[in-house]
DNA sequence: AATGAATGAGTCTTCATTCAT
DNA sequence: AATGAATGAAGACTCATTCAT
């Protein structure tokens, strides 16, 4: 009774392209596809998008705010660098899980030209580390981290954790991306605390 | 004096492919572009490789074998786990730093298609991470690793080593990669040692 | 005070048209584009013409009638053959400098298709050439004219009166079009007249 | 046995291209329609000419080249303006009516945009015009002709030829455009010529 | 082995036209 | 009458791959 209805169109197509992005890769995938995957009319596409391209960059900028407002969210809820870090991966992993086409696409269609690395990926990389520092600063200087460039140290967590979520993919998603939150955790907090002070990581679930 | 000459047009063939999959991607280079750079007729690309995707694979391989080689025997050169890490992660930015079009090749082009994420990219981080994981155990065999599972983290520790990495592409290649080597190595360490134990890093160049 | 309101759609359709077709060319003109210099709705332009090309002739019908009234308004206010081709040249030459746009349409937009010189463009030209024709008979009949078939001669008189309104048009319209009246005229006059009996033009302006 | 042989596939395109470009319309041809008449492949066509519209202009100046040369040709033959004249014009109508595709697309095609008109179109109506002007300007230093511009008067009495074409295309070519030659040769004589010193035209055929 | 002209399936994109509101 | 979102057929152009020489 809700399908086909209002003007719900620009989300339909987005929602499809997603989809296909994922699962066949931007270049495999044909705006013919994606209009009859969002039952509209091939056309209709470029009322909404002025290009393919565009398409892909709209695709993730919609998976990216959604996912950074959660985050940031979650995040704040908690108390303290080491919650929050703690929080943040195990929520990062979980948005992932639910929506391994937007995984997909973050991991490596968004790598498809060096100048979509340049804004794109670059962009989306800078809003999760943005993230990642805020928590590390705070660290600092409650003294739990040990001195370190926090720009450089969020990359590489953010490397981390984006290896993690790469094997899922490349595992086909068949084991549960969640499970593996305190494993990453323990290995990034113990690559940023202070040694001797870190705080023995409660048995979270 | 040799070039153009000899049996050596596989070899151009993929040094072309190289630099131009590199510089714009798998999708925005043509066969037609790869023949003139590698000064061959567009016929004699399907000699040697039976598809514009085989090439790639080829290109990719063709870096991975040297580059492992070279990485096996630089680590197998130092004693002791710590010291084998600080090597190859040394050595790893190296080779990064003078093939960035491989660079480019293996931080993106390898993921253009799911099948390809988890074929030909699988198979290289899996030769990285094989060594990485050897290192793991022997430190955790002599008691300098925390109890970890030693693939995750191989695989994490490799994610950190790819997000420097990629950022420095996103930047243009335009700082000197090698340069944060020791602070890779610190984050890494850090991440997978005992503490308490960890060997205070030499303030190595 | 009048603009925007009521319904004047048609003739502001008819407008848009004339200026986009004339400026751009029928082909590379979309009736998006007309709708919008228009400001109407693009579904509006169907209401008023079933098709772009019978916007076409509109845009031309309009044209022509207004211009074919106001030469044979002026011819008719001449007394003898020679003033009113005189005078036809001149006006001729006047009204195109004043409309451009639709001098341009005039010359080669209505050639589009074979069809339309047949009809349109055939029909356009049959009204010019009408009234030189009547001027030449009657020049014919008083004498002053050659013998000759004035169908042909006035289909020629205005082939030259079109050859100059396009090499005015080809050099962007940047110089003064009625400058070129009496060079026209005396072309012309010569073309048709019985020699020795020619009256000397006078240097009008 | 001759079809389908050799590198006369860019000839076959071009006179595939002139025959659809005359016959419908450069807009209303398509480039796949242009391939199967040259009995080609959709691609080959873009191995000769980098778009269409260069197709269009390489088919014209196909034509006007050697149209050209066979005018000069005939013309150098004659001795004196007149007849020169009467040459020229003669056999401009010989070889439009036997090309009646090119001849279209002369009238009409080239007038597509206003880029064309202004450097194709003006440069092919310079080109008989040069020759034109060649002829009058020799009718001026012998006294022929009456004092005027030539480039002007070139221009016009091309103007009067092209209208003697466009009549006979607008009329199916259902006619011998040839015997239009004497009326048309009288008629530019007329306009050129010095009265009273102008020879009687001989009742040539 | 090598060439490079030729192929033709495949794709993005445009745009005249329609129609529910 | 008017709107403008939606349609979908159509078309120019690309490019991996083949094959006669």
């Amino acid at each position: 009774m809700a399908r086909r209805r209002v003007g719900n169109k620009r989300e339909r197509i987005i929602a499809a392209a997603a989809r296909l992005f994922g699962d066949k890769g931007y270049h495999n995938t044909t705006t013919a596809e994606i209009a009859e995957t969002a039952s509209v009319a091939a056309g209709t596409i470029y009322i909404y998008f002025s290009s393919k391209e565009e398409l892909l960059v709209a695709v993730f900028e919609e998976f990216l705010s959604t996912h950074m407002d959660r985050l940031r969210e979650g995040v704040s809820r908690e108390q303290g660098p080491e919650a929050k870090l703690r929080r943040l991966l195990k929520l990062g992993l979980e948005l992932m899980e639910n929506n391994p086409d937007s995984a997909r696409i973050f991991l490596s269609q968004l790598r498809q030209s060096t100048s979509m690395i340049k804004t794109v990926a670059k962009r989306s990389s800078r809003a999760y580390r943005d993230i990642i520092e805020g928590i590390l600063e705070e660290g600092l200087r409650e003294g739990l981290c040990r001195d370190m460039s926090t720009a450089v140290a969020a990359g590489m967590l953010f490397g981390a954790f984006q290896a993690v979520v790469l094997d899922w993919v490349a595992d086909d998603c068949s084991y549960s991306l969640a499970s593996y939150a305190d494993e990453l955790t323990n290995f990034v907090l113990d690559g940023v605390c202070c040694h001797g002070e870190l705080p023995v990581p409660p048995a979270s679930s």
